[in-house]
DNA sequence: AAAGACACCTGTCCGC
DNA sequence: TGCGGACAGGTGTCTT
């Protein structure tokens, strides 16, 4: 479900309600995610907030004992909601709060993952091999270019790793490319540099437009109070296979690479 | 080392 | 209406 955007929301969504307060209780009505839910995690009880923080589609709630690591896989999503309001299926996971609230993990495919770590986050084996943030000075166009000569993949496939950059799935890679006017098929080391500094700059766009709108709906993505994101208005090609191309009017394409649906329009994208 | 396939799991949609 | 199969916003791990 959420890529960078969507989780981006989430953390603002849900921020204001954790920082600060003390973890009275977790309550973990199912430990199998993606990988179990760790006993321990119950250390964290009895401890404060201090920040929520995202890495790349992770978001990580730093306290004076360790910081816990929650992802949201395919199908995860955050609720903030009143102690001992209903429970509905999949809802796998409560934080509860010292000001009344809980944090609820709701995820039918369970993709997700809740886990914790004492050492520094950065550290984490899930953690320490990301790319850099796509929204920071830390990325940009020459990074992709040198980090793109030496390998062949296609160039949808290359940004949407994690170790290239983090945060790009599968809607911002064929929206960014798109906008950068690059046919997602390309090998990487056939993309000028001009080219890239075009992409990075449409990816840098598109997460942050995304993020101002609230995320991506498409089926049923809400941020923490239940509201959905507006930008699938805005996607250009994903998910409008055969639908007039906003640029030049010719047919939206799909195929697939590596199995994950692409768009594309192949007039615009060269 | 790089690239691709596979695995994890449930819900939904489409065609018959 | 029911059934089978394809597909879905991610990513670690295994195989070539």
């Amino acid at each position: 479900m959420p890529e960078l955007p969507e989780v981006e929301v989430s953390r603002q969504g849900i921020s204001p309600y954790l920082c600060g307060n003390n973890i009275t209780k977790i309550v973990v009505r199912d430990a199998r995610l993606r990988w179990p839910i760790p006993e321990t995690i119950h250390q964290l009880e009895g401890h404060i907030i201090q920040k929520v923080t995202r890495r790349g589609k992770y978001l990580l709630f730093e306290t004076a004992i360790g910081t816990s690591i929650l992802h949201l896989g395919m199908s995860g999503s955050l609720r903030i909601m009143d102690i001992g309001e209903v429970v509905n299926k999949h809802d796998h996971l409560d934080i509860e709060l010292s000001n009344g609230k809980l944090l609820r993990l709701n995820d039918p495919r369970r993709f997700g993952a809740f886990l914790w770590t004492q050492a520094p986050w950065a550290e984490h084996k899930l953690l320490a091999k990301l790319g850099p943030e796509p929204l920071s000075d830390d990325f940009d166009g020459q990074l992709l270019f040198e980090r793109s000569r030496k390998r062949s993949l296609a160039i949808k496939n290359f940004i949407m790793n994690a170790q290239v950059v983090v945060g790009v799935g599968n809607i911002y890679a064929n929206e960014a490319l798109f906008r950068a006017g690059i046919l997602p098929t390309t090998a990487t080391n056939k993309v000028s540099k001009k080219s890239y500094l075009k992409l990075a700059k449409e990816i840098k766009i598109v997460l942050a437009e995304a993020i101002k709108q609230g995320g991506t709906t498409l089926k049923d993505f809400t941020s923490s109070n239940g509201k959905p994101g507006y930008f699938a208005q805005q996607l250009h090609v994903y998910g409008r296979e055969g639908e007039a191309c906003s640029a030049c009017e010719n047919k939206i394409e799909q195929i697939k690479i590596g199995n994950r649906a692409t768009y594309f329009c192949s007039r615009c994208q060269k």
